[in-house]
DNA sequence: TGCTTATATAATAAATTGCTTATATACGTT
DNA sequence: AACGTATATAAGCAATTTATTATATAAGCA
């Protein structure tokens, strides 16, 4: 397998290892999202979401991309540690759940 | 496979995303080692090194166990985020070389 | 064009982190 | 008992993190 140096892994667990970026890159990895239904997951601030965001999009773990007045999330998978994030998301429960609940409040909608 | 919260792997990953913790696991996957080791393979100072073990055995991820003078540290192998540990630790470079550099120099036996 | 919505960015404040130095504790040896 | 070595803990401090509020930008629509 592929290794990563000790230092970019701590990076990248460094970003995992907080509960928002976590669930984010859970749903990532099922559905792209923008960032208003991260806003109405989360309940937290625009802002808060979009500097979360932010971060992983820094250190290249996630790709944006604009449709219409929306920009839509999604993993970028030929990130060098991609593989590593793949793992560590294997080991939490899957956060499509909140999509779904979203989709049931009708919110899911707001960015189609 | 059994999965961890959203939040226990947050704090687990948090606590491996600091380069010198994520070594110092990646040691302890191959070795026991004491405070002293650490100190020689870091170049960081005790206090520093002790701090970052009691992060790691009060989350539960290292045991510690007095050989005389000596407290060697060790993996938790029961603890129930283990799983996640050994998969992260795959992704980076195997860190026994350090161990055997420090037993080239002959401060291995220093906590013999 | 002007208004609304979606998003980003900047400035700031509060909390947390990781180090340093100083000191305490525990064991082994003389 | 006194000393040296190994380790832990406490206090303090600088850097980092994460949120908040305020503001800027960009798209869609009346």
């Amino acid at each position: 397998m592929e290794k990563d140096s000790l230092e970019s892994t701590a990076n990248i667990l460094k970003l995992l290892g907080d509960k928002t970026r976590l669930a984010m890159m859970g749903l990532l990895i099922k559905n792209d999202c923008c960032v208003c239904e991260f806003v109405e997951i989360f309940k937290m601030t625009q802002p808060a979401i979009s500097q979360h965001l932010r971060k992983l999009k820094d250190a290249g773990l996630v790709k944006e991309q604009r449709r219409g007045q929306w920009i839509f999330y999604s993993l970028n998978r030929d990130h060098r540690s991609f593989p590593l994030v793949q793992d560590v998301i294997r080991h939490i429960p899957d956060q499509e759940e909140k999509i779904i609940q979203l989709e049931q409040q009708g919110l899911r909608i707001t960015c189609n």
